[in-house]
DNA sequence: AGAAAATATCGAGATAGTCTCAAGTTTTCA
DNA sequence: TGAAAACTTGAGACTATCTCGATATTTTCT
């Protein structure tokens, strides 16, 4: 559907242009049809192109991975900043918290590279998850200075809660994930533990 | 260190057993020290054996992987079995929560094949996952009879919960699992939700 | 326009992993 | 001891990743 974000850098020779967008979009049903683990080598077939333009275009999986999502986890952090001034810091949190975890199930087994590249700052996708997890923490500050939320949950803790989430829901047949979501956020609460 | 379990049926001819040993031996070194993804080609080669002679025994990675951790998972059903005497039904369910994310730990990346398992009836995983859900689910009932959990957490969110806090461990630098499993399992609490 | 320069593409080749199977070897036991 | 049963072997058929020199196309410059 979405055909991937405009030339990287200066310009491309025409044919060059031509064939990055092509294997975005391959890429793009491939992988939402059989997950970011799909063949490369498939992939450029179904580009009709060989597979080294493939790897001359996008040097790693993350590479593609991130020519695809850049924009939209940008877009995932800016919702992020409205939600800032939802009624309810627990609620805008929430619902943001539910907006990634969708995004991460766009590509079956994105979740891995996801909070791996969080980590790696060599990853082509560290950018735009370090965006995410930002956003994130400005979610959690608010909660937290409204006494919504304990004290000592983290951005990171968020993060692995909406990735783990992700993860689960891939794995089973009625979508766990929601609910695990739920569960998670509800033991991000302050009155979960009063006692402690 | 340990060998795994002694001979499937009937008796085996004296090499056998012994090819079937030493492949255990190294199968589990090698996913202990690479996780469950570790190359199969690269065990038989450790194991001095031909690679025809592996899957000879272990037709699949998991029939692999239910010789190595048969026992160990029904090991956890039987501790589950006796926390269900524990002072405090929730704390029973916490502990053997851990125990349970720990023991999926033992093998980078088991996580997803144990999620799998679960749903399908054709892994030769599928029995001792059953056991470990079943354990769960009489903790977890035990805690719900008690006013303790709410009344919608089943026994699929619980195990779900554990695979995914297993997950979100080997992920993360810092030990996320552990948080992640609080988190989860403070969710679970009737006092998360009274007004739900 | 024509040719040189710059930029891309191509696809074979090196490496590695999964899984199968016909042919050969070892063990068992009558 | 020797034949039948039980195992092992390793080559072969696939698939995938990634690299690179030869070849082709486009752009630029005069």
């Amino acid at each position: 559907m979405n055909a991937g974000t405009p030339p990287p850098r200066r310009r491309m020779r025409a044919d060059a242009q031509r064939n990055y967008e092509r294997l975005l979009t391959e890429a793009a049903a491939a992988f939402a049809e059989h997950g970011a683990d799909f063949s490369l080598e498939a992939i450029a077939r179904r580009a009709g192109v060989a597979n080294g333009t493939l790897y001359g275009h996008f040097p790693t999986r993350r590479a593609l991975l991130e020519a695809l999502m850049g924009d939209r986890m940008q877009a995932l952090a800016a919702t992020g900043a409205e939600l800032l001034t939802a009624r309810s810091p627990f609620d805008g949190l929430a619902t943001w918290a539910r907006a990634a975890m969708v995004h991460t199930t766009i590509y079956r087994g994105l979740g891995v590279t996801l909070m791996q590249a969080v980590e790696d700052e060599t990853s082509e996708l560290h950018a735009a998850c370090k965006a995410v997890l930002t956003a994130g923490e400005e979610l959690l500050a608010r909660a937290r200075t409204a006494g919504e939320v304990r004290p000592d949950v983290t951005a990171p803790d968020l993060y692995a809660l909406i990735n783990a989430a992700a993860w689960a829901g891939e794995q089973s047949s009625p979508p766990q994930g929601e609910r695990l979501l739920t569960f998670g956020l509800d033991g991000f609460r302050t009155s979960a533990t009063d006692r402690e």
